[in-house]
DNA sequence: TGTACATCAGTGAACGCGCGTTCACTGATGTAC
DNA sequence: TGTACATCAGTGAACGCGCGTTCACTGATGTAC
């Protein structure tokens, strides 16, 4: 019926707040009062604060991994791909750190009730991984553990700088982020074919 | 005057509360409930529910901060400091996994409230990687970044740990993931080098 | 060795407030005839 | 083009419950004399 922009505004303003102070740390009323509307008109949107919340992540989660397995299938090699992958967080992160801090705040309290399977970021990376082993670029890893490696590198580095450690954009850094990855799991590559 | 050991269950039945879910999912009554004590005592040990976390925090922080700090002293040469302490973080990680849930779940509630300059483990981080650049063993890089880096692997993998997706004791990859930071931070070095 | 007293970790009931949620309502928009 | 009606995003007041905190109290322990 009608067709009002209210619920972008409620999701801008819960995700503004959410990242600032944490789901717990903010009420319905602070919502509401961010968006301009009253506390019950939340209500039409959303069926519970736990469920807008929960909502909230899953569809940045999903379109992040979305994006991030996109990549992969325009790249040809490892390094190639994780550069990709690496420079589109970092550009992600760049247009909106809000958005990013309230997925990092969240992430505990959110991710055990999502059925991320294949959809989740990380799979976009062991994605990358796997095929780098099957096409013989890169020795027999565990491949969750390459995994936490580019994402703790990357996701670090983005911590790093919501708590105002690191400065400035982090696209600049992306390539430098990309071939400490890549050094990082053929490391553990190394490793592994060693023992 | 007494002197049982409520304080120590207290504390210990605190900490697993809030690992499993999350300080503000925990009330005053689970807490005294799990230590087998009423509500009304708690108070005699900490002032209140906050102050109870950002204690139980601090403690754990500048302890594991301190015992970073205090291996750095004894390891000469960048690779063998790094790999001391992944080792060392390892080992207390498979010790107590709940205390390092714990931490990581509530590092964003307590982390801005307290004094953490040069007590927290990044410190020690930061302080191995400029005693190496130093020592003319590592090029110049952007030490926050090279800490990121580093941290990042390691947590990363103890988090993929906490839900499941690495499974065994961390220990015996703390050779693999010490080798796969110091490949990062010198990734991260070379390119510095270059631009 | 007794006795009186201070201390303080404990109890358990009560308080009160903040918060998520509900509900009767309003009025604007789209649709059927 | 009007008129009657359904729909539904909005309002704002009220509800009620869970939770952190308080408080008068108890009784065991350590200390002074």
């Amino acid at each position: 019926v009608r067709a009002t922009g209210v619920k972008a505004k409620v999701d801008h303003a819960a995700i503004e707040l959410f990242a600032a102070r944490g789901v717990d740390g903010v009420s319905i009323a602070d919502i509401a009062t961010a968006a301009g509307i009253s506390q019950g008109a939340l209500y039409r949107h959303y069926r519970s604060k736990d469920e807008m919340a929960a909502q909230l992540f899953a569809e940045a989660y999903r379109r992040t991994g979305a994006e991030l397995a996109a990549i992969g299938a325009g790249k040809q090699g490892f390094a190639a791909h994780i550069r990709g992958m690496v420079e589109h967080f970092c550009g992600l992160y760049d247009a909106d750190p809000a958005l990013f801090r309230f997925m990092l705040l969240a992430q505990h309290d959110v991710l055990p009730e999502i059925d991320d399977s294949g959809s989740a970021p990380v799979a976009a990376i062991e994605t990358a991984i796997a095929g780098a082993i099957s096409a013989g670029e890169l020795g027999a890893v565990e491949i969750e553990l390459a995994a936490a490696a580019v994402m703790g590198i990357v996701l670090q580095s983005a911590l790093f700088h919501l708590y105002g450690r690191v400065t400035g954009p982090l696209l600049p850094r992306a390539p430098a982020l990309a071939r400490a990855a890549i050094a990082a799991v053929e490391a553990l590559a190394r490793g592994q074919t060693r023992a």
